[in-house]
DNA sequence: AATGAATGAGGTTTCATTCAT
DNA sequence: TATGAATGAAACCTCATTCAT
């Protein structure tokens, strides 16, 4: 299969396409998702996108960097959409079950810390820390709402950040397979209420 | 000087020494677990062990088999430090407190997810079926202690997998390290009671 | 505070600064001589002027035309250096001695040897005409001036192509440094004097 | 054109070949001695050899140890060369003289200075010493033999070192060719004498 | 039981060059 | 005059695997 002939050089500019450095990390970011960083080569980036390898590192000087503003690129978009759910004025517990069914039906089939894990061992040093302040972020941007909570009375003084890290966990329970591909519970809503009334049994202010 | 007492003739192979087949599987399983699946070579393990490629394959015809087998024995030992615990007489809460805390100091840095998630990848079709059998019942083995307490009144009645997979998942935020390296508790032991007491104030039976 | 005074108008584009082109070429020889053909790219080239690779390209059609141009100004600089100091007034051996000097400190860290070996494998039939020309005009500024002292007595008849040769590549020692970075001799003054003095006794005429 | 088909895993042993490891290093230094380093890949190497570039690496583990490797091998056959002939009986100008003829005719196209640049820019900081180390005994062989012909009063007293290395450069006159191709002189053995001549005209000891 | 030699496929990266703007 | 975007080819290197010994 031969692909379809490309002249060299800059081409004619589309006005309504979008650039491809944007394309080529949207992609990325996706297979990263999929596959994870050493099972996806910077040629099956390139090829998704329908552009060459070179074009890739046009933008993204090393596979590092490309892997680096994906993590990156992806968990400011967790942190947006945690952040506007929370933002609601609905009830804090309907706010946390709403976290979840956003969170297990919207992205990936996979929890962060996986990201996290092939980061810490693929990355160079000051990449990983980028990665790694934009992981604070979310787990902040839950502490904060946690923390204020505690303040209204809502639920039990405590450690915000140890229930923000907990309440992340509990979620990555949603993605759980067994061998035979069946999930805990059968639809993400029953997830979202079960982990739920879990979290809050623990938390909730019984005064 | 004495010299060292020596048996006659041809020594059988020095019997003390763990047979290669064993070293190996050993080995591998400890470089997986620090680097994961594709970061480590089959000339990784061979060098580590001391022996050449060739020698690796002899004893396990393929990667996939390597790594099936090296999750298969992690797992299994996991599986019978975890049944250790439960079977002691002393009161599930204070069980449940100790399983983190061997968790987190035995093993690895990392929870069981990854393996998993690198195993879907990576692995062929009976490959992955194999070690999800082995992962099956690790949860399998916290289930049954928790449907025995909950029979016992310990615990209150509920989705006993669901529990064994909370726990496990509350398990992980001991891995936790934030960007500079720091934990979210600063013991094992402050982290097993945090976490024990967070989930026993979820599930104890206060009728 | 008296502002800086400034001309009226728009400024003709900083007549102090150097045309594109030049810089280039200065920059580019500066790095060619450091580090060689092969391993300085377009890209580092553009990148040390400060413009783009295509700026490069727009004033030297390929890489070869580059480090022909280079070259040929490299040499061009230092035929005139040499013949300089030639058309001094002082004795001929003095004037050798500074030859030394001067070619030691100003130049390179290396002899044009190198040069027209990476000229010979890398550079087009046509371009390396180009710098053997180039080439040729040192040794014959060199050599006319042997030719002359050898018609005025001071040194014997001889070859001249050959003393002129024989002198150039004597001058070479002075870069030789051995596995510790040490050199020859301490000072570049040192060195002229011994290798003009070594040449002289082969040379000068004794009648 | 397709390679002719070869088979996997280790070909039946051949008696009377040549090991691989010797073919490989053999090849690799006449085409580094022909074209330098950055113009030969290792690719180039392998087709040359017959074999892929897998195996090129399986005794190479990068190119600069194989180029570190071809210059030690090339600089002890000449040093071998060098001594072999500086230990014949013949009178010392004899001597010298035979050395510019075997260097010139036996060797390679280029001074040694070419290959210590390439190894200056392209080779480790260890790679390098080891190639100095080497270059360093050629040097010192020539030197010792000046010394004891200091002693003997053949030659005048004076930097022994510096006389080496004189004449090593003054040697390299033989290799240049100008514009057309044209060499210096006619003929090794013209060269050879109108340098010792030269040279001697300089060393002799004419108490 | 273990090894040494070899391969083929694929990985990351570099680079000279092109072309529309 | 200068640039930004893109490419194709080739560079270095890695690795799972094979097979005669």
């Amino acid at each position: 299969m031969k692909q379809s002939p490309r002249v060299l050089g800059r081409p004619r500019h589309n006005e309504n396409a979008k650039p491809t450095k944007d394309i080529v990390l949207e992609t990325a970011t996706r297979l990263f998702i999929k596959e994870g960083y050493k099972n996806i080569s910077m040629d099956d980036v390139a090829k998704a996108c329908n552009v060459t390898k070179a074009t890739v590192y046009y933008y993204y000087p090393t596979k590092g960097d490309l892997y680096t503003s994906a993590l990156i690129a992806m968990m400011d978009r967790i942190r947006l959409a945690i952040l506007h759910i929370l933002e609601q004025p609905s009830p804090f517990k309907e706010r946390l079950e709403q976290l979840v069914e956003v969170h297990l039906s919207a992205t990936v089939d996979i929890d962060m810390k996986n990201f996290m894990r092939e980061a810490s061992i693929n990355l160079s040093e000051s990449q990983l820390k980028e990665v790694h302040i934009s992981e604070n972020k979310i787990y902040q941007t839950i502490e904060q709402a946690m923390q204020l909570e505690m303040e209204k009375g809502t639920i039990r003084k405590g450690n915000a950040t140890f229930f923000a890290h907990t309440f992340m966990a509990m979620m990555s329970i949603g993605y759980f397979k067994d061998g035979e591909g069946k999930r805990l519970f059968n639809t993400v809503q029953e997830t979202a209420k079960e982990v739920t009334t879990f979290f809050w049994q623990s938390v909730h202010n019984n005064e």
